[in-house]
Order: structure tokens, then C-alpha cells, then sequence
DNA sequence: CCGTATCCGATCCGATACTG
DNA sequence: CAGTATCGGATCGGATACGG
């Protein structure tokens, strides 16, 4: 892993574990199971394949997801949230959920409502 | 806030919302209340007084964080957790206890004894 | 004690092109 | 489909000095 700085907290080792724009966005990605890259490319928005691979590559590295490689054309991988990453997912949930309560306070719903998010309790 | 950026979903508000090196560790910092600045800067290790307050001030426009403002000198202000910022420390007290786990994996017991951290189940 | 401003190197990330 | 390499602009964050 890349924790080069001095870790001498426990929120400095996950901030190195989650930062960047996309690493929460991929947790949630692969919340319901193993994912090919195609997958995931597909289901986060703007994201390029470049960050995609980087931001897999840091997360395997600090032990938040894994892979499995397939064998044969087309080439097939697999990527899933190994335990950590699952216990990770359970923040990235809550913060999901914070997400969706400041858009219905901002009035933006209909981005909600278009992605298939249920806001209503 | 600044979320400059075309958010198209939860998760990347979030990511406005506490992105930078030590937005989290201020989350914690402030789980038990009230807290002057000067007391979180004593508190989380090796932080600027500028950081400390330039992120005080992005989370408070984000609706994390507020403050209260004394009067007279020496001048006092309290910084304390908005409800939005309770639930996110939900998710920060998780992403302590992954820290834990892994510094415990890798044997860095030593750190969290000498921070009084309990690690023991 | 609280807060602001500037400068500058380090890092991040998007675009793009390319390989197996 | 999966993965790598490079380049350049934007952003981040530490040092430092100053002001209320």
C-alpha cells in the first residue's frame, strides 16, 4: 500500500485507503457483487478508464477489493469488495445516504429520480 | 458549498463534502461537542492552523460543521457538529475502527496504546 | 486566541495514444 | 475487454508572515 506519510492515526490510514474522486463511488459500485471493469466503467458516470484502473489498482492495493482473472479472448475480470472493503461499503452507505438527503433539501430530485433513487421514507 | 462540479449523484456531494487531508479527523475530533480551535488544534497532530481553518470553513458551508462566537477578549468560538455532521461521524467512527483493524493487522499496536486507543475486542 | 493572504512545490486527474 | 504510458493544467497543502 501507499501510505508513505506517517500513519499515526487510524483516519490517516482510511483517508489514504479512500481518497480520491472516485474510490467511494466504486465501493458502492461493487455492492451487490463481482464486476467486471466494463461494468463498472458503465455505471459511474464520466469516470475514464484511466482513473478507473488507477483507483482499482490503489484499492487492491490497501486490501479494499480483489480480483479474479479469467482465462481465454475475450479477457474477463472480476473485481469485489473483500471483507475490509465491505466494511467500508457500510460507511459509504451512510454517506450515500447524507448525499441524497442534502439533494432533496436542495430541490434535486428529479437527478434522483432519474438514476432510480428512492429518496422517500 | 462548493460543489462546483455537475453533481449527478449522492456520492460525489459527499466527496465535496469531505475531501482533503483532514476533514474526517475534524469530524472525530468533534464527536464529543464543543470544541474551541485552539483545542482541535491541540487535538489532531501536525495540522496548520491554516488547514484547520480553511477546512472548518468549507465543511461549515457544506452544513457539516457550525460555530458559535463569543464576545469580548480573549476572543472565544466554538465549532460544534451540525445533525448533518452527527451523521457523518456515524461514518467516520466506521472508518476508525477499519483504521484500527488494519493497524492492528500490521502490528501497530504500539501507536494506538501510546493514543489510548482501545483495540481490544 | 482567532483569522487571512501569498507563495510554491507536490499531487491529482482528464485527454490521448497505445499494447496484449 | 483489460491494462499501460505520457503530458499538462488544475488543485492541494505546507511554510510563513501579517492583522483583529
Amino acid at each position: 500500500m501507499i501510505i508513505r506519510e506517517a500513519c499515526n492515526c487510524p483516519l490517516e490510514v482510511v483517508h489514504g485507503m479512500i481518497k480520491g474522486k472516485w474510490k467511494t463511488m466504486i465501493v458502492y459500485q461493487l455492492k451487490d457483487g463481482n464486476t467486471s471493469l466494463a461494468e463498472l466503467e458503465r455505471g459511474i458516470e464520466q469516470i475514464t478508464q484511466k482513473m478507473l484502473l488507477q483507483h482499482l489498482k490503489e484499492m487492491q492495493a490497501s486490501g479494499i477489493v480483489d480480483k479474479i482473472t479469467g482465462e481465454g479472448y475475450p479477457l474477463h475480470v472480476e473485481y469485489y469488495l473483500t471483507d475490509r472493503g465491505k466494511k467500508l461499503l457500510s460507511a459509504v452507505l451512510i454517506m450515500q445516504e447524507i448525499g441524497i438527503d442534502y439533494m432533496v433539501e436542495q430541490g434535486q430530485t428529479e437527478l434522483l429520480d432519474r438514476k432510480g433513487i428512492d429518496y422517500k421514507r
